[in-house]
DNA sequence: CTGTATCCCCACCGATACTG
DNA sequence: CAGTATCGGTGGGGATACAG
């Protein structure tokens, strides 16, 4: 196996510098909900706030919330407030986060299907 | 934009269970090391404890070895200690740790393209 | 060279209460 | 409905010293 031309052109000797933009990237989508988010809306829908909270199972409404705004921040994540009452917001994902979910779901697709075997195997 | 055939089989409504043993795993390679670690060991060398220290640059050795412990439990690293002094611990990917390995590369390879960009947005 | 052991902090996160 | 504000604990993780 190899890793790409893209990461050996940036990182020649394969050392992915500590100062690398992609390493604060990194921790926001690898952050504790922002892959489940990511992932949630991978679908392509729009989701409301509380559709969010339902399908991200666990998470907290602050966390929900943090994360949203980082990764709406980031240019991952659209968010429409409709101007209505009661408050109507929906989320969705950007071109740019639609790109991300795309190499994020075959992952989540191979831990799915292999997590039982290593938790079996790790005890 | 659609999530694949596996997840809706596994989750036909959309909703990871908190309790689906892939939170397990996924943890372990988004913990804050794991995912470096992996990508480091990706291009299928095996590679020392010294030289993952260098090319993972800031983990501390404690960080380092949890990290390869959970991995090589997980069954996803291989570790060879030569019995020789001074000692010599090769570590490598096992076939499960390099499939792995073969979908984070991608998403790597995308972070460090766009990372730029998004951090501009972001501030 | 390849780790373990220990101390300790603080940032992450959950719980709760409150608001437009 | 869709959040914000605040408090408190907890364990992830860094620093250091030590060991086989």
């Amino acid at each position: 196996m190899e890793v790409s031309q893209t990461l050996r052109r940036h990182f020649p000797d394969g050392v992915i510098a500590a100062s690398c933009p992609s390493r604060v990237v990194l921790d926001h989508v690898t952050s504790k909900w922002g892959f489940l988010v990511l992932l949630a809306l991978a679908e392509g829908d729009s989701l409301r706030w509380s559709e969010l909270r339902r399908r991200v199972q666990g998470v907290s409404e602050k966390m929900l919330a943090q994360t949203l705004r980082t990764l709406e921040a980031d240019g991952l994540v659209a968010r429409d407030a409709k101007p209505v009452v009661p408050p109507h917001v929906e989320y969705s994902l950007t071109p740019l986060g639609a790109e991300l979910a795309q190499l994020l779901t075959p992952l989540m697709d191979w831990l799915v299907v292999h997590a039982p075997d290593i938790l079996d195997r790790a005890g």
